[in-house]
DNA sequence: CTGTTAGCGCCTTCAC
DNA sequence: GTGAAGGCGCTAACAG
C-alpha cells in the first residue's frame, strides 16, 4: 500500500558509510568541531548532501537528555492579545533552534491539565503558561520539575517567574481620567474575579472611587463570564437602567466587541451619550467609528520578556523567582471624546 | 546552583525496580495489554503512582520510529482566520495523542523554509501547512517524505491533499449581489496575485464581470500587499477618484480593517454613499457600526478536514490525493444596505 | 585526528 | 505469564 518512492530519512549510520568514516566523525563534523581533518570533513559533507541528510532531533534529545520543545499553554488562542505574545514568543525561541508546542487549555481547568501532562511526557524544556487555574496548589508536583514562565496572570500556589502588567494601575487611570472629564456614573465590564488579572483591574477600578471618595452604585459593574455574548447582554443590561452610566470601561477585547454591539443596537451615539474604554489595542480598535480608546498592554513585549526569562532560567534554574510587571498605556482616542485633560 | 529539590522523571527502569519486575512488564501494563498477572499489574501500578512515572514520548518516539508530533505552519498566527483554523485543528489531534509544533511563517519564504527544516529535523508526523511560497518545486524532496496537509492556498508543485475554499464562486456571487443592488462602479482591493487565494478571488470579481456583460475600471482595482495600512492606503485612492466606487469588496480580513480606516477618516458613510462586503466573518464583524456584510469562510471546518485527511493519510499512505473545496456564505448585514435581492 | 563503545528510555521479539 | 536482550539515532568518553 506504501508508495514505493517514499524514501526514509537518512541516519547518521549512513551517512557514516557512504563517507566510509565512522558515525563519530560525522557527528563531529555536524557540530562544527575543528577536529576533524579538512579530507574527511569533506566527504561528510558530500555524504551529507547526497543522503540529504538532517540530524534526527528525537535521537538528540534522547542522548543529550532534554529537548528542543517549549511548551506554551494560552487560554484562547484566538484572542489577539495572546497571538501577538505567541508571535513574540516564537520570534525569540526559534532563534535558539526551540520549537514551540503550542496548546490551548479553552480557559478549561481539566483541558489544562491534560495538556500540562502532554508536555510533560513530551519532556519539554520549558514552558510558557497562561495560568487558567487560579489555584495550583494541585499541580505542584506537575509542574516542580518543569521550568516554568507565568504571564498574563498571578495565580495562587505557583511558585514561578512571571510576566504580567500593572492592571491596577491602568484602570484605575482610566476611572480617573472619566472622571476628570465630569463622569460620574461610570460602568465597569469585567469577567470572572477569581482570576488575578479580572480581579486586579477591578480594584483599579475601585481604588479610583476610594481616592476620590465616591461610591460605586453596584448597579454599574457587570460581572460575569468574558464572551462576546456576555459582554453584549451586560452592557445591555447598563444601557436599560433607569439611570444609565454615561461612561464604560470594558475589562478585555472581548467584552468590548460586545458591549459595541449592544449600544449600536441602542443606537446610542459614542462618545456624546456614551464614552468608552476597551481594552488592549487591538486591530480593530482603530477601524471603529469612533475609533477606541483603550488600555494598551505592551504584548509583544510580554512574550519577549517571557521567553527571555524562561530562557535565563533554564540557563540557571538557581536564580532567585522574577516577578517582572510592565506598564499599560492609555490610548486616547475618539470613544471618550476630545481630550480635556492629560494625567501624568 | 541547582535546586537541590529538582527531582529528575522518573524512568522505566526504576518502576521496573520499584516493583521488582522487569521493564517489559512494566512496559506491557503500561501498554494495558492483558498478558500480565493481577498480581504483578498491581505491584507496577503502586510503583508507577509511587514514582509519578509518566513514560517519555522521546523513547517511545524513538523506540517506534514515528512521532506524536504534527507541524502546522501558518502564514499569519494573529489573524483570526488562521487561529480559528487552528483551534480546530488542535481539537481533533489532541484526541489522538497528538501535539502540535505550530510555527508562523510571516508570509516570509526563507522562514517559512527553515520552519521547513526544523519540522523535519524533529520528524514530525505530519504537516499542515498554509503555504507561503507560490511555487513549491524547490522543496519537492523537502516534502517528499512528509505527510502534508495544504489548506487555504493551492501553490504551484504542490501535490498535497489540499483544503481550500471555493474563492471564485465566493467573490462571482458578491460582486454579482452589489451589482444586483445597482451598483456600477465597484471597487477591489486584493493583496498579491501571485498567491492563488488572491489570485482566484480577483477571478471571481473578473468573472461576474464577464458575466454580466460590463468592463473593469482598472482604477477601481487595487492590487497591493494585505496589511493594514495597506488596506488603508488603496481605500483612500479608491475615494480620492474623481469618479470613486459606490460598493467596495475587500479580498480579506486585514484589508478590511484598514478600508474602514480610511472611510471613516473620510466621513463616508456607510452604506449610503459606500456599500462595502469584507471578507471573513471576524468577531468584530458585527460589532461595527454598520455591522459588516462578509464573505464568510467557514474556518473550523476548514481545518478539522484538514486534520481529518492528515489523519487518513498518515494512515494509509496510499490513498489517492483529495482536494476538498469548501463552500462560503455571503452574509449581508447592513453595510450592504437592506438586501434587496436574494440570490441563490 | 579518528574509531570503538556505551547508553539515553522505550518496546518487542525471543526464550523459558 | 515473565524476563533477557537488542536496537531505534545520536554523542561523549575513551583509546589509539
Amino acid at each position: 500500500m506504501k508508495s514505493d518512492t517514499l524514501t526514509k530519512k537518512a541516519t547518521i549510520k549512513e551517512v557514516a558509510q557512504h563517507a566510509g568514516v565512522s558515525t563519530a566523525t560525522v557527528s563531529r563534523v555536524i557540530a562544527g568541531g575543528n577536529n576533524v581533518s579538512d579530507y574527511l570533513r569533506d566527504r561528510v559533507a558530500e555524504a551529507v548532501k547526497a543522503l540529504e541528510y538532517s540530524p534526527s532531533q528525537l535521537g538528540r534529545n534522547l542522548r543529550s537528555q532534554k529537548t528542543n520543545l517549549i511548551g506554551v499553554i494560552v487560554c484562547d488562542i484566538e484572542n489577539p492579545f495572546f497571538t501577538n505574545i505567541l508571535r513574540a514568543i516564537q520570534d525569540i525561541l526559534i532563534r535558539q533552534n526551540y520549537v514551540l508546542l503550542t496548546t490551548n487549555s479553552d480557559e478549561d481547568i481539566e483541558l489544562e491539565h491534560i495538556h500540562l501532562k502532554m508536555l510533560r511526557a513530551n519532556r519539554v524544556s520549558g514552558l510558557i503558561l497562561v495560568p487558567a487555574a487560579s489555584d495550583y496548589s494541585q499541580y505542584q508536583s506537575l509542574l516542580q520539575d518543569m521550568t516554568v514562565v507565568a504571564i498574563d496572570r498571578a495565580p495562587k500556589n505557583l511558585k514561578t517567574d512571571t510576566v504580567t502588567v500593572d492592571n491596577l494601575l491602568a484602570v484605575k487611570n482610566a476611572t480617573r481620567y472619566l472622571m476628570d472629564l465630569g463622569h460620574r456614573r461610570i460602568g465597569y465590564l469585567t469577567g470572572d474575579l477569581t482570576i488575578s488579572t479580572w480581579r486586579t483591574r477591578y480594584d483599579g477600578f475601585l481604588a479610583a472611587h476610594r481616592e476620590t471618595g465616591r461610591e460605586i452604585d453596584p448597579l454599574l459593574v457587570q460581572k460575569g463570564n468574558f464572551t462576546k455574548p456576555d459582554g453584549h447582554k451586560a452592557m445591555a443590561q447598563l444601557i436599560d437602567l433607569p439611570d444609565p452610566p454615561t461612561a464604560v470601561i470594558s475589562g478585555n477585547n472581548t467584552l468590548t466587541l460586545g458591549a459595541l454591539q449592544a449600544i449600536h443596537a441602542h443606537s446610542i451615539r459614542v462618545p456624546d451619550e456614551l464614552s468608552i474604554i476597551g481594552f488592549d489595542d487591538t486591530d480593530w480598535a482603530t477601524s471603529m467609528q469612533p475609533p477606541l480608546s483603550v488600555i494598551a498592554q505592551p504584548t509583544y513585549e510580554i512574550g519577549r520578556r517571557a521567553a527571555e526569562l524562561l530562557l535565563e532560567r533554564m540557563d540557571n534554574p538557581g536564580l532567585p523567582l522574577r516577578h517582572i510587571v510592565l506598564d499599560t498605556e492609555l490610548i486616547l482616542r475618539a470613544s471618550t471624546g476630545p481630550a480635556k485633560i492629560v494625567r501624568i
